[in-house]
DNA sequence: AACTTAGCTTGACTTAGATCAAGAAAAGCC
DNA sequence: GGCTTTTCTTGATCTAAGTCAAGCTAAGTT
């Protein structure tokens, strides 16, 4: 279930956040940091499988994930459903929808999850003796543009094999951010996800992770995953079709 | 080529711009859009073909597209490329790349085209005392997020058929929101520049151009377009794979 | 510990869309 | 106007990935 945790006031300054340098302020001034401490004035806890946001419902806020893992998905009128992101710690959640203050999307817990709750209102007000923030907003908002550029790269012109090596660089690389193993690590999301995210299928999914372990790039036992030839997987992406 | 129209004292007012009712002051308080006049102090003319940015250059502004239209792109290292979006008059081009002021696209003029320059520093400037346009700036990018998970639910999980008639759907309502017919217009786009768009090869779009007109949903000749069945359209799209 | 359920793997077969190829129609150019 | 170039169409063929199906594994549940 939700449960809002009121944050006591020593309890969580962006300042004094082990996750600033990964998180919400990443790149502005330290200085400018120690003024965020009136932005977050709540945190929610969020049970696996539990939704965090839910489509058309109203958005007052941003979300900053503190621990585990948020997926999120549109679901068009028909039935169809497309995962748009996979998030980890230090990620903002809930950037699509401002356009008229409803959720476009819906966000789902991978895992028992922490948020940092970041009021809109908030940010306003803040930014008024904290004139970089609303850059950082928009440096945040960009961010997300051009990661789902990305995705549309792959899903537009690559092949199967290409978008589940592109995939596995990228959470290897964002894991490095967050100062774990590069090359050792356990996927939140199942072999469903994954293909929905990729468009592919879960079978085509399950087999490209078999066929990966058996040319040795990687080693993988449901969803541990160890890369083992990681210049192998770029130079997959790198290859033109 | 390009070319610098530095713009007379009346001549672009977003408060007198025939375009407000669609471009960057929409949903915007009338009072407040009066305040904007500063925004503008300089056009842009693009040649067809011509870039308007190119990925990797400086970004300094934003561009509200006045006349023509144009398409963005990636390009990656392996010489993949992808188009991210096709831009009509009062859109906003160049969202993404505000992360570290450097584009992370490319943007080309589909054909002879005018921008409007709307410079970052001067959105600063002027949100100071016209403080909705700071939430106009995040409404603006998080309907470009929300426009980009929509074509990542095409190429994720719709078929050919259903993508184009999604595309044509979609050209269809925002040339109307510019005062255009719903079911006459001409696509300033190739077959080729479609297909990669959507994922498709140019020989696809083509076939189903073809196929979609034999079946009496559309008349098409080269790219002038007339639609004869919207409800098919949308039956197309609305129904599960 | 036995039972249930959800998630994963693998094989056999099918198909949507890609690729290859050739020609037709427009559009641009001297 | 005739010539070149680009864009589009259509057909024949191929293949990557989907679908269907069956069995396996792991994780809960009572």
């Amino acid at each position: 279930m939700l449960k809002r945790v009121q944050v006591t006031p020593e309890s969580t300054h962006c300042s004094t956040c082990m996750m600033g340098s990964v998180c919400l302020p990443v790149g502005m001034p330290s200085s400018e940091v120690a003024k965020l401490d009136e932005l977050v004035k709540e945190r929610l806890r969020i049970e696996k499988g539990q939704p965090l946001f839910q489509h058309g419902t109203a958005l007052d806020a941003l979300f900053a994930l503190r621990t585990g893992s948020i997926k999120t998905q549109i679901i068009e009128a028909s039935g169809q459903q497309q995962i748009t992101g996979f998030y980890l710690p230090g990620e903002i959640v809930g950037l699509d929808g401002m356009l008229d203050g409803i959720h476009s999307s819906t966000a789902i817990a991978m895992e028992d999850s922490e948020v940092c709750i970041v009021k809109l209102d908030d940010i306003d007000e803040i930014s008024r003796y904290v004139p970089s923030l609303q850059h950082q907003v928009r440096r945040l908002m960009s961010k997300e543009i051009a990661r789902s550029h990305q995705v549309l790269l792959a899903l537009g012109s690559m092949r199967s094999e290409q978008r589940l090596a592109a995939f596995l660089i990228n959470l290897s690389q964002r894991l490095t951010a967050l100062g774990y193993s590069s090359t050792d690590f356990v996927m939140r999301m199942s072999r469903e996800e994954i293909g929905n995210y990729l468009g592919l299928t879960l079978e085509t999914v399950s087999r490209l992770f078999s066929r990966f372990a058996r040319e040795g790039v990687i080693r993988v036992n449901q969803r541990e995953v160890k890369i083992l030839d990681m210049a192998a997987l770029n130079e997959l992406v790198g290859k033109p079709c």
